[in-house]
This record gives C-alpha cells, structure tokens and sequence, in this order.
RNA sequence: CGGGGCGUGGCGCAGCUUGGUAGCGCGCUUGGUUUGGGACCAAGAGGCCGGGGGUUCGAAUCCCCCCGCCCCGACCA
C-alpha cells in the first residue's frame, strides 16, 4: 500500500470529544471517525485491525469446533415475544416497523434466532454437538455511549452458541471455548483475566468474563493473588466479617434510644455525630424495583450490590428511590430512614451482615433523628437476609483465605452456561437415543471485536501512540524514504518495499512529499511495528534501518536480508 | 432520564458580557527553497457562525423553541 493513495487521515491536535487514550488514539490516528452518538464508521485502518482481531478469533473458534454462519441484524419482534425478552430488554432494544406496520428489532444479541434456527434444523441427538457462530454487528441504545468504540451503540461481536445433548456436554463445550477465549486474547497481546460473573440480561447460571485489565476499565474486579480466583465485584461473594464491635461482656443491652442528630445525614456524618464507627451503623436505602418500594440494610461502611440486590428481588427495574418517594412514604428525608417502624408495605432485605452488628445506630424514621442501641433481632427483623452487599479489597479469598484485590478491567469476552433458557421457552428439542424428547442445552459465548482493539490500544500505547502487537496491527512494516524527491532514496524504498511484499509481509510505503519528522510522527503515531528507514547514509552503505516500535531499537540492516530479517522477527512477535 | 458544558472554514479555538455582517493557529491549494523527528518564504481558496422563530435600522452576539455532541450520575458487552 502506498502512503500517498491510503485513506489514514491523521491528527495533529487532540480530538476535542475523546477523554480515554484508546478513543483518542484511535482518531488521531486515523482508525475511526465518528458518524454519530456511539456510532463509528472504520477507517482502512481501524477496519484491518478490526479484521485482524477477527480472523484471530475466527481461526480459534474454528480450531474450537465452531462453524461460522451469518445471522440477520434485523430480527422480527415474534421470536422475541416468544422467548420473552421482548419486554425485558427495554429501551436498550433499538426497535423499528416496517411498511406493513410489523415489528422488528436490530439484534442486540442472537440467542433467539439462532434457537429457533436450531429448532427448525435440528431433530436428532446425532446432529449434536453443533458450535455455531458469527462475526456481527450488534445494536444496543445505551443510555450513554462512551469511550469511543468502547462502548457503541453500534458494535461488532462475536457471538458463538453450543448446543449440547446434557449438562455434562454443555460444560465440555463452555470448557473447549474458555480454553479458546484464553487464546484469542493471548494472541491480541492482551493481559487479562478471567473472572466470575452474573449473567445479567442473557440468562443462564454460570458465566465467566474476560477481562482485559486497564485502569480506565468500567468493571472492577477482585482477584486472589495466591489462586486462580477472580471475580467480578458484581458478582463476587461476600461473608459476613466481624465488624469488630461487640457487646461489652456481662453488660446487659441498652434498650433502643431515639437520640436528635440534626444535619447527620451520611454515614460519615452520623458516625461523627454519635462517635460510632461507620461499621457499627446500619445504612438504609429505600430502592423502587419495578414500581414498589423496598428497604435495603447493609453495614454503614459497605456499599449495596445492586446485581445482587435485582437478582435477589428478581425484578426488571432496579433504581434508588426519589427522594419525594421516600419522603411520602416514610415522612422524613432518605437520610433519616432506618429499619424500626417502617410502614408495613415495605419489605426489608439485609444484608448478611447485619444481623451480627451490636449496639447499633441507624436513622428514625424522623427527620434529625437516629436511633442508637439498636439490637437487630430484638429492635426490628429482616424479611430477607441475604448477600447483598459489593466485597471490599482485603476481605479473604473464599478459596484459600488471602486477602483480595482490587483492579479494573474491560470486559472483552464473557461466556455462559444457558442450559435450558431458550431451547425451553423456543421449543429447541431434539429426539435422543432413547427416543425421547429433550430440549438442546446450550451454551453462548460472546467477544466485544471493536472493543477488544480499543483494549488492545488502551493496554499498549506510549505518549507517540499506538503500539499494536504483530497479531493485530493494521499492516506490519511502514517503510520510509527520507526524502521522497532523492530518487535514488525512493528507488531504494521502492525495492525494499517489493522485497517485504514477496515475503508476503504487509507493508506500507510512505511515498508522501512530507518532511521525515512528519512521516516518523506518523509512523509512530499509527504504530506499524517496524519501521525501515531509507536515508542518504543507509543508501551509501547499502543497508536500511531496522526500528521497532515497541523498543524503539533501531538496527542496520543490509538490504538483501531486509525481508527475512523481518520475516524472522514478526513470525516471533506473532 | 437527571445535572453540567459546548455547537463559529477540514481540525483546535477566539469573537458574544458592551449588536455594526468574522478572526487566529494547524491543515488545504499553487510556486519556490528545504529534507534522519511534526520546515521556511510568497500567493491563494474555503464559513446559510447547529436549525427555526422573535427583538432591532442592523444579530455569531440579546430573547424563545428545537436539534446535535461531550462530560458527571444511575444501567450494560
């Protein structure tokens, strides 16, 4: 490819609208430009890393026993209604009509088309296992695209679904595609992690993410640095601990006290006013799931899980109450609410934790006020008591006891254990051996291609810009001529451009009228791993240079052993 | 959806408070000089000032409505 004839519009300036270095790398760089909200368009560039990441995946989920087939991204709205999600996915669904008056949706996913595909096709337990996937445009309206092709309403995913005869065949094919997820991101040159996690909106009971560790990631996991456990914190199990604070030995209990704490209203505000410790203290949030209200208890230090806290009410909509809600229902403002006395139509759920709190304080129901004493069990009961809280770095591994840790990462990858989900409500079933009637089990497994490359970016750039891996970078070797009006420079370039291109090398040549600086800046900027550069002196001595983007090593290099010096290095760095 | 901010040549911005018909840097075009880390000189092109309505002799500037984009929060791959 010729510099001149590429369309790699790059940017001097930083792009106004970019705030993370993926997003911003990736316009500066010429890779996309935005159409609208969330919606990019891929540039020659972004688009041949875009395939990179794809044809990786392609080879592994080949490799895992995948066949790849296309699905439609406009989906009719039946299939939805009958596996019911059309009225689960809310306002994330983009939805349309078409001239009759139909409904249809852009497929946010695919688990209902490629059920009833499966449905249609499948009758016998010797069409099965069946690994099916594709490489597609998804379509989400979120609430707030960000972070560039992080988080699009438009993305290209990799969707793949098993289908099984048993659990135990699921649990093969979830096992083959873990393996294969671990490589996909290995060849990206990604460091990441898979961890435990809920399964939200898909279903199913047991998922894994993967997660590309980045500290501009949106999830937040905890992982044991003495074992293999991690976990999202959405869904990391909490224990009860000790909060340290026990009833003084052979001192009755106190009744329960209303005491005035005018202006207290947080945690730390109360734990101030009443000299307590925030762990001492019940926190009391009053969330409206699905339209009603309900009272949620954590220890005053700890945060609610809301994955947990909708898992546990099982209901659609989960949000905090506004605060003219609370303040009808209880007559005083959410600072001041707490468990004792609250109206009967409102259930309590607490969490693990709260039962065990002595000598409690938490809010009266009456504005400035707190209750302090309070005996839980003996003051007022939980409907619930359950784990619904978000675990805290330190807490012990539940494996093995060491403290945990914190970090943050980009979900790439997540995979699921559907089991029955869709197969049941789709009527996926299959005659088996024995002749009877079972629905298929399934499995899906998703990767985030856009959003892998902008981890990729995220994890491996330098204040000159991208560093692709050979794995994914859009071409592998720019070669430069210093001066493109020396045409002894340019014949040279032009020679050792044709010698990497019969190496089967993808290579770039900048053939533009431009001033060596900007043609390095560019250089660096794009991030092609090697750069060979022609100049007068390399020209005398008959060699090129030899620059690695990633060291920054540069190394002369005769010209008649350019190619397979290259050749050698990127078969290395694959 | 709530809160905040911004829309002015391709990009980044100034001008708006105190109305008088648009400017800077980069980029672009042409010519020349230059060429191992974002050159220089000269001459150019390019703007219904997001859209609609209003006030005014006159609106980028003041008022109203709408749209778009970004950021923060609650949700998700």
């Amino acid at each position: 490819m010729l510099a001149s004839q590429l369309l790699a519009p790059t940017l001097r300036g930083m792009p106004a609208e970019a705030e993370t270095v993926s997003h911003q790398l990736m316009l500066r760089a010429g890779l996309i430009r935005q159409v609208a909200s969330g919606m990019y368009t891929h540039l020659p560039l972004g688009f041949r890393a875009l395939q990179k990441v794809g044809n990786i995946i392609r080879e592994e989920m080949d490799r895992a026993g995948g066949q790849e087939l296309l699905l439609p991204i406009v989906q009719p709205a039946e299939i939805w209604q009958e596996s019911g999600r059309w009225d689960v996915y809310g306002p994330e669904m983009f939805r349309l009509q078409d001239r009759h008056g139909r409904h249809f949706c852009l497929g946010p996913t695919h688990e209902e088309l490629i059920t009833v595909l499966v449905r249609q096709e499948v009758n016998s337990y010797r069409q099965l296992p069946l690994r099916l996937y594709q490489i597609q445009n998804k379509y989400r309206d979120e609430r707030r695209p960000r972070f560039g092709v992080m988080r699009g309403r438009e993305f290209v995913m990799k969707d793949m679904y098993s289908f099984d005869r048993d659990a135990a065949g699921m649990e093969e094919s979830y096992r083959i595609l873990g393996e294969a997820y671990h490589r996909v991101f290995s060849r990206c040159g990604l460091h990441f992690r898979m961890v435990e996690a809920d399964t939200g909106a898909i279903g199913g009971a047991v998922s894994h993410e993967f997660m590309a560790l980045a500290a501009s990631g949106e999830a937040e996991i905890v992982y044991c640095p003495e074992c293999d456990y991690a976990a999202n914190v959405e869904k990391a199990a909490c224990h009860p601990r000790p909060a340290g604070v026990t009833a003084a030995a052979g001192t009755g209990l106190e009744a329960a006290e209303i005491v005035p704490t005018p202006g207290a209203r947080t945690m730390a505000e109360v734990a101030a006013y009443l000299s307590l410790p925030a762990a001492q203290l019940i926190k009391t949030l009053i969330y409206q799931a699905d339209g009603r209200l309900v009272a949620v208890l954590v220890r005053g230090d700890r945060q609610v899980n809301e994955v947990k806290l909708q898992r546990q009410l099982g209901c659609l909509d989960l949000e905090l109450a506004p605060d003219e809600s609370v303040t009808a229902a209880l007559g005083c403002p959410p600072g001041y609410v707490g468990p004792v006395g609250l109206p009967a139509g409102i259930p309590v759920y607490a969490d693990t934790e709260v039962p065990i709190i002595r000598r409690s304080a938490a809010g009266a129901n009456r504005e400035g006020c707190h209750y302090v004493n309070l005996e839980p069990g003996r003051d007022f009961a939980a409907d619930v008591v359950a784990d619904l809280r978000t675990v805290e770095a330190g807490e012990p591994c539940p494996n093995c006891g060491h403290p945990l840790e914190k970090a943050r990462g980009i979900e790439v990858g997540q995979i699921f254990q559907l089991g029955t989900k869709y197969s049941q409500t789709l009527g996926a079933t299959y005659t088996d051996a024995d002749g009877g009637e079972k629905p298929v089990i399934m499995g899906c497994y998703g990767i985030g291609v856009s959003r892998t490359v902008a981890a990729i970016i995220e994890q491996r750039h330098d204040e000159k810009g991208i560093i692709w891996p050979v794995s994914a970078a859009p071409f592998a070797v720019v070669v430069v001529p210093v001066s493109e009006k020396e045409s002894r420079q340019m014949e040279l370039a032009r020679r050792v451009y044709g010698l990497l291109r019969d190496q089967g090398i993808e290579a770039v040549l900048d053939d533009r009228d431009e001033r060596p600086g900007v043609k390095f800046a560019d250089a660096d900027l794009i991030g092609f791993p090697y750069r060979v550069t022609v100049g007068r002196r390399t020209l005398e001595q008959g060699t090129v240079d030899v620059k690695e983007r990633a060291t920054g090593q540069e190394e002369a290099v005769p010209v008649d052993r350019v190619s397979g010096y290259l050749a050698e290095a990127l078969d290395q760095g694959r």
